[in-house]
RNA sequence: GGCCACGUGGCGGAGUGGUGACGCAGCGGACUGCAAAUCCGCGUACCCCGGUUCAAUUCCGGGCGUGGCCUCCA
């Protein structure tokens, strides 16, 4: 069966088709290890994630190789460990053990690589000074700047025309730029910031612009191409449209990555998140409240490419499926249904797929879903997070049961009451009596 | 202002040029001492206006609405 995906380059789904089958490369961006990742974070984590499994099943585990990189030298990064009075190191060391746990909570595999730009320092000064030999970038005032003209089909990507970017420009143009849109690939670092010294007979220690780690850690782990390339959508431009610059621009070829894939937006409750909302969600706080299996069946739930709206009523309702679907925790080793491989080789379908777990869990075929679920990276039945007495709860449906066994129905419901109040939902069933926790 | 998405029943959310997925909630029934859980069954939709067509929710054009990017934010 052909897995189909849409290529925001193109604009279009295409069937995939791996330059090397044995050797299928993808690239997804990561995080900038400042603070805690938002939940709008966990998204292309997430969804990038399924893709990685879907390959796996496909080409075979050893066949897929996965760069997940880690941006370390930053800006904001600088501002919070002075702002914090931690040395740099620090910061982003801890932040991206927050991240790794986080993102394995979300029931994650790990990358296969998950590249620090920090320590490809070497490779972007060697693309810098590629660019420069090749006329496509110059030196202005201790800047190392890319000549955005001497690329005919700049733009192409986000679809943009270089004219539209001049007369669209509203930020004021620094002076050492020859043309608006250039951007910086490597600049001097005050004292105080990171620095390392730099290329192209700069003589001032400089640091690295934002977009050159992607193309100097894609190059140094996949190639000069490579087949996905993925991220959210707001980094089609300028981002993503910058890496193509440079690795094209660098390595004269006619694509960076055969597909790009570009997540949607999400919104909560109907708002766009943002800390003067007070709806600010990082995956750690909503963690302390959900499973992270709930987490990412909502997040599953909205087709990748759609906007999705983040609300408490879809994650009580994730909440009831999942445990509807995962039964009494059935476990099987991973291994998608046909029904949902093949919804998810459609530009991964997740909702149609979930729409087959329910008929595969409506038609008894217990392995399958279960086969299907572990593929989807779900292999825990999601628990209430609310802490009961056990003995206690024991104790009480057996004072139920006694007094049900003499009809005395008042005791009965009175300890029902007692127990529902503490969060604990019986069932009944001509077996026994069963009890779980509320969610 | 420019570019780009999206707009499906009470809610979430697929999909299709012509028999109205799926889930949640709701309603009816079975089961139960009564419930819950479970099982069976039921209803309601395709933003607006044109166009193409025998036929449009699905294609095309326009409008309205929401969101994103154009400011190193997924």
């Amino acid at each position: 069966m052909d897995l189909k995906l849409y290529d925001t380059l193109s604009r279009e789904k295409r069937v995939f088709q791996p330059i090397d089958p044995a050797r299928v490369r993808m690239y997804v961006c990561g995080p900038t290890v400042y603070d805690y990742a938002h939940i709008g974070n966990a998204r292309p984590v997430i969804v990038f994630d399924v893709l990685y499994r879907m390959l796996r099943q496909i080409y075979g585990a050893d066949h897929v190789i996965y760069v997940r990189n880690i941006t370390d030298v930053d800006d904001k990064i600088n501002a919070r460990a002075a702002e914090r009075g931690i040395s740099i190191g620090e910061l982003t060391r801890t932040t991206y053990e927050n991240f790794k746990n986080d993102v394995k909570a979300l029931g994650c595999l790990p990358p296969t690589v998950e590249p620090r730009a920090t320590e490809h320092i070497t490779e972007m000064k060697t693309l810098i000074e590629r660019l420069v030999a090749s006329g496509h970038a110059y030196v202005a005032d201790g800047h190392v700047l890319f000549d955005v003209p001497s690329m005919p089909d700049y733009g192409r990507l986000s679809n943009r025309s270089l004219d539209e970017m001049i007369a669209g420009a509203r930020v004021e143009v620094a002076p050492y730029k020859r043309d608006p849109q250039d951007f910086v690939l490597w600049k001097p670092s005050k004292p105080g910031e990171p620095s390392w010294p730099s290329p192209s007979g700069i003589a001032e220690q400089g640091r690295p612009g934002w977009h050159i780690e992607c193309s100097a850690m894609s190059w140094k782990h996949l190639g000069e191409t490579f087949d996905i390339h993925g991220g959210g959508i707001d980094l089609v431009f300028p981002h993503h449209e910058n890496e193509i610059a440079q690795s094209r621009c660098s390595f004269h070829t006619p694509f960076m990555a055969h597909t790009w894939m570009h997540n949607g937006f999400l919104q909560v409750e109907g708002e766009k998140m943002s800390k003067s909302l007070g709806n600010f969600f990082t995956i750690h706080d909503l963690l302390q409240d959900w499973p992270g299996e709930v987490l990412r069946f909502n997040m599953l739930r909205t087709h990748y490419r759609q906007p999705i709206d983040w609300t408490l009523k879809g994650l009580e309702e994730s909440y009831a499926t999942l445990r509807h679907l995962m039964g009494e925790g059935t476990s099987a080793a991973p291994q998608f249904a046909p029904g949902v491989i093949e919804a998810l080789s459609d530009d991964l379908n997740t909702p149609k797929a979930i729409a087959e777990l329910h008929a595969l869990h409506a038609r008894g075929e217990s392995e399958a879903l279960a086969g299907s679920l572990a593929a989807l990276g779900f292999t825990q039945r999601p628990r209430s997070r609310r802490e009961v007495d056990k003995t206690q709860v024991e104790a009480l449906v057996a004072q139920r049961l006694a007094a049900r066994k003499v009809k005395d129905f008042a005791e009965s419901d009175r300890i029902r009451d007692a127990l529902t109040a503490m969060g604990v939902i019986l069932k009944d069933s001509k077996d026994g009596t069963t009890w779980e926790v509320a969610p």
